[in-house]
DNA sequence: AATTTGATTTAGAATAATTCTAAACTATGT
DNA sequence: ACATAGTTTAGAATTATTCTAAATCAAATT
């Protein structure tokens, strides 16, 4: 049992489905393991969540895992500063806090109206697919959240 | 002769004293190569050039040195999914743009106001002192700029 | 001017995240 | 059942970056 709900295994299979790429015990349990706790994980840790349940997988195959479920759009890659790449299942739109202080990264909400504008800042010639956005800093006194 | 031109030599160790740092000629020539050739280079990149003006110079020093430039907040670093970090002396707010297929970084000036409106997306609780915006894709036929 | 002090540079070793390789395994279609 | 292609695996290899300790340099003090 990977905890993965039915309608989270839909939208794996589909997706990989769709890209025509197989939907592997692997797959599901690391996809259930990002959706499972979203405090955008390493791949180190990943794997060890992954590993609780499914002892015989091996960092190959997370990094394989995890490189397939961000080819199909499941996942996103967080990049911050010269850190281990982290991982984010969070496919709405939305921007990364970093805080220096703890090292942790938060996900913050932006409105689809400010990613249009966004967008409006590219010169013509520019074709973006993708967006991303950091802010660094720090959490105001105490509210760890 | 390093090819620093007065005001970016002043600039330069004013920062740099600022910080209680010394102004070395390792430091102006690496400034002076990041200057001189815009192009988000990496370290390997910034290395090969300031070592044909300083052949002496070492790897290590250019890290040194481009780490110094960035806490002195003279120099930006440009961190591109899991490439090697790239150098950035432009100043001014602006986003970058990463070409998946020349592998080309291109500064894209962003107008100050939308810089507000995205320090306005933060909730209260988090207190940014830096916003990076990259986006990725590509550059609109033969355009290579 | 010599000496102390601390910052900086240097070469090379060490680290760590990620990718690669090749073999074993699994699933699928014929 | 068999062939084929995709997937997983362990471990080796790669690579950007950091670390270490010695050498050099520059400023401050005697």
């Amino acid at each position: 049992m990977n905890s993965l709900k039915q309608m989270d295994r839909g939208a794996l299979s589909d997706a990989l489905d769709h890209f025509g790429q197989r939907t592997t015990p692997q797959r599901e349990t690391v996809f259930s393991v990002l959706l499972n706790q979203r405090d955008h994980p390493t791949a180190d840790e990943v794997y060890a969540r992954t590993k609780s349940r499914m002892p015989t997988i091996s960092m190959a195959t997370v990094y394989n895992c995890l490189e397939t479920l961000v080819s199909c759009g499941l996942v996103k890659q967080v990049n911050i500063e010269r850190e281990p790449t982290r991982y984010c299942p969070n496919l709405s739109p939305h921007a990364h806090f970093h805080c220096r202080e703890t090292g942790r990264v938060y996900d913050v909400p932006v409105p689809s109206g400010m990613m249009q504008e966004l967008a409006g800042v590219l010169p013509g010639e520019y074709e973006a697919d993708s967006v991303e956005l950091v802010f660094r800093g720090h959490l105001a006194k105490g509210k760890t959240k």
